[in-house]
DNA sequence: AACTCGGGGCA
DNA sequence: TGCCCAGAGTT
């Protein structure tokens, strides 16, 4: 596995390579927050950002979701993906609210994935981005970069990911960190075809100069 | 652990 | 135009 060190250096050359990373999502207020990380789930925050200006000047609280009718709320969302399973949760989500936080959003990761359609990467951008509790949400850039560069181990759940990545990176970093990762991830060591012969990274990549070697593909 | 939900993006 | 992407929930 790669040190902290060179864990610090890798995040380090990410922010070189995408300066401009830094978290997509800017809602006022927790409770929009909530709303558009849930949507964002298996979508690009973009295309989350298309929708929601209208979605909040519609609706204000949880009440006002869990009044509509679910199929209004369908065709209020349609242009995202999963948009009945993310209307359906959205309206649980907002009756939870009410029934059990006096309509105030949660703030720790524990009450926050007691929600529906708020898994533990959803929790931990909530927790981090509109309570400033630093925490590196995981999803699959943050993991499949940090399994690649040897960050932390192939067989390494969600959850050990997390944990190895808040071992090896300064608390006061995670936030940065994490965009970085996500934003390396997304551009350039890409699912498909990872950038790997323009990498700054290949020499400490196990999975780059693996793929180079071997031929596997890359961009 | 595998499958589902679904539109958007890219080859 | 068809393949691949991105999380959470269900079985």
């Amino acid at each position: 596995m790669l040190s902290k060190k060179d864990t610090q250096f890798a995040i380090d050359q990410m922010g070189e390579l995408f300066p401009e990373a830094e978290c997509e999502l800017v809602h006022k207020n927790p409770f929009e927050l909530l709303i558009a990380v849930v949507l964002s789930a298996q979508c690009t925050d973009a295309l989350v950002n298309k929708v929601t200006p209208r979605l909040f000047e519609k609706y204000k609280a949880p009440e006002d979701y869990v009044r509509v009718e679910l199929e209004e709320l369908e065709q209020d969302i349609r242009s995202i993906g999963l948009f009945r399973n993310k209307a359906k949760n959205i309206k649980k989500l907002s009756f939870s609210l009410i029934e059990d936080f006096a309509g105030v959003v949660p703030e720790t990761r524990e009450e926050l994935e007691s929600l529906a359609g708020v898994g533990r990467k959803t929790a931990n951008v909530v927790t981090s981005v509109a309570f400033g509790v630093p925490a590196i949400a995981v999803d699959t850039h943050v993991e499949r970069v940090s399994k690649r560069l040897g960050i932390c181990r192939w067989k390494d759940n969600v959850r050990q990911v997390e944990e190895t990545l808040q071992k090896k990176i300064k608390r006061e970093d995670w936030s940065d960190a994490h965009h970085r990762l996500i934003f390396f991830g997304r551009y350039h060591c890409k699912a498909q075809s990872p950038k790997c012969p323009s990498c700054p990274l290949v020499s400490m990549c196990r999975e780059g100069k693996k793929r180079l070697k071997d031929q596997l593909p890359h961009g």
